[in-house]
RNA sequence: GUCCCCUUCGUCUAGUGGCCCAGGACACUGGGUUUUCAUCCCAGCAACAGGGGUUCGACUCCCCUAGGGGACGCCA
């Protein structure tokens, strides 16, 4: 048997640092067993998926040098390798199983099920489908359809009994059927759920091992059944911890710095990073932790992967970076050094800002120091102003931080629109409104012009010193998010889509 | 709330019944080398969640409790 492997990014924002982890397993597994590593865009969220995403996650992992044996770009026999691509493989494969009994049509309102499922939740009992649409005869799913009833497709589910399922690490876990949703497959905008498409994408590319994170375990039922009713043989499934936050709740990026962009973008090597990912969840059998991905490659094994969250420490990370860094030759230092300060353009950018303000050549560093490199360590004295207090600081800041994002656009013009009208909305002077972004981002209330700077810097920089500056002014309770969330939303649709036309 | 997964130093981990009054690494503390700093070297600090079994013997096997995490979407 061929081993064939997969990573199965959705993409929809930044490359993750999730992905990076689950491809370096797949991807070292194959290639270990002469096998091939398949790169699958799931794109089958219309709203949320964009090319520029899955652009940026394809490069990210090219720069990990994670790259892939058949994927979207490179094509391969089982192609296409994006979903949206697929559609009249799933649509074929829906039909059948409708036929086959494994699935139904359902026409229920989003309005039906939010309430079915608040009665559920209130009286204790698992929120899911109750089946009110199991059961329609053929003439009345034909005349609803006829009519353009929208519609979805759901998996048939068993009422009792329980699921065993097999996982490498964990050998057979059992889950009641009575737990198990009956999942929407088809959505009624005729595109499947990951679900469908990733069950039916697996088998169809003849993947034989599945590494993904142990986030999937408590869907394997439903993967499981529709395998069954396919008579379909289920490939291994080894599901990896989760990543953690310091505070060991699942990575994400309102905690720390999440994008692979970010830790590029702050100087980590290639080569440190996927060391150190590496060393998330395996050892070594001589306990080394440096090591390369070939040699990682060669030694991995399943039964080395420990199964608890291992937070993810940038301080170690660091450590091993320097390791790194203080190993490359004096002349590839300089190099990767260069590209990273002065590459993509950053030299030009930044030395238009400065020269403007320059009366020596010996300010331009100066001037320039939170652009090439971490800005100064802030306090909370560093935010201390005559017209805005601390408090205000920090909603400014988180504003700025829910602006950015809502925004995702580099563009310096539209981020400049967004922010006048986010100082007038919290009825601001521009001036004083800006003064708490001027220092988290450049570490000073006076520095280049801060939209420039953002671009320079781009986002995931940006968020991470917006986020550590809030930190600094004692963050932000659960609470207060709360109440500033709601706020944001007041202002949300008047920032954003104005924005937008102008 | 229900179900599932997990549980060794602050963090990453070694350990698959005796080699362990638990080893390594990061961080931290102290010392040494170095014109300073960093590197490097040495030393120190620090853990088997708790309770029951099984066994001649449990970090290792089983059960319970507690704690942590995840899932419960026409998101992935």
């Amino acid at each position: 048997m061929t081993i064939r492997t997969r990573v199965a990014p959705s993409p929809t924002g930044l490359p993750h640092l999730g992905t990076a982890y689950v491809a370096l397993f797949n991807r070292a597994f194959a290639h270990q067993q002469n096998g091939k590593f398949v790169l699958r865009m799931e794109d089958t969220d219309v709203g949320r998926s964009d090319s520029e995403s899955d652009q940026a996650i394809q490069d990210a992992l090219r720069w990990l040098g994670l790259d892939w044996d058949e994927g979207p770009d490179v094509g391969g026999p089982h192609g296409p390798y994006r979903c949206s691509e697929r559609l009249s493989i799933y649509h074929e494969l829906i039909a059948e199983l409708v036929a086959i009994g494994g699935a139904f049509y359902c026409f229920c309102t989003k309005e039906r099920l939010d309430s079915v499922r608040a009665n559920q939740r209130q009286q204790g009992l698992v929120p899911k489908y109750d089946g009110h649409c199991i059961s329609l005869s053929k003439q009345e799913i034909q005349t609803r359809i006829d009519k353009g009833t929208p519609h979805v497709i759901r998996l048939k589910v068993p009422i009792e009994g329980n699921c065993v399922f097999h996982d490498t690490l964990r050998g057979a876990i059992e889950i009641p059927w009575g737990q198990v949703d009956m999942q929407v497959l088809l959505k009624s905008d005729q595109f499947p759920t990951y679900h469908f498409a990733a069950s039916v994408d697996d088998h169809l590319m003849e993947i034989s091992h599945i590494f993904r994170g142990e986030e999937w375990l408590s869907s394997c039922p439903k993967h499981q059944l529709i395998y069954t009713y396919f008579g379909w043989q289920q490939p291994e499934l080894i599901h990896l911890p989760l990543l953690r936050n310091p505070d060991h709740s699942k990575i994400s990026k309102r905690k720390q710095s999440t994008s692979i962009n970010y830790y590029r973008r702050c100087g980590y090597l290639p080569d440190a990073l996927v060391n150190y990912l590496a060393t998330m969840g395996f050892s070594m059998p001589d306990e080394r932790e440096i090591f390369s991905f070939q040699e990682f490659q060669d030694a991995f094994t399943p039964s080395r992967v420990s199964t608890s969250g291992p937070v993810f420490d940038i301080a170690k990370l660091s450590w091993l970076n320097g390791q790194y860094i203080r190993n490359l030759s004096h002349s590839d230092f300089q190099k990767s050094l260069g590209e990273w300060a002065f590459g993509d353009g950053r030299a030009d950018a930044i030395l238009r800002l400065v020269q403007e303000r320059t009366e020596r050549f010996d300010d331009v560093f100066a001037q320039a120091d939170y652009l090439l490199g971490e800005r100064a360590t802030l306090t909370a004295e560093s935010f201390n102003h005559k017209k805005i207090t601390s408090d205000e600081c920090v909603r400014v800041l988180y504003f700025s931080q829910l602006l950015l994002e809502h925004l995702n656009q580099r563009d310096g013009e539209l981020i400049s629109e967004a922010f006048k009208k986010l100082a007038a909305q919290l009825d601001l002077k521009l001036r004083d409104c800006l003064f708490p972004v001027f220092v988290a981002i450049s570490g000073r209330s006076v520095s280049l012009p801060l939209f420039d700077s953002m671009q320079i810097l781009g986002l995931d920089v940006v968020n991470a010193r917006l986020r550590s500056a809030i930190h600094v002014l004692g963050g932000v309770s659960k609470k207060m998010s709360k109440r500033l969330d709601t706020e944001w939303h007041q202002h949300a649709t008047r920032l954003i889509n104005t924005t937008k036309t102008e």
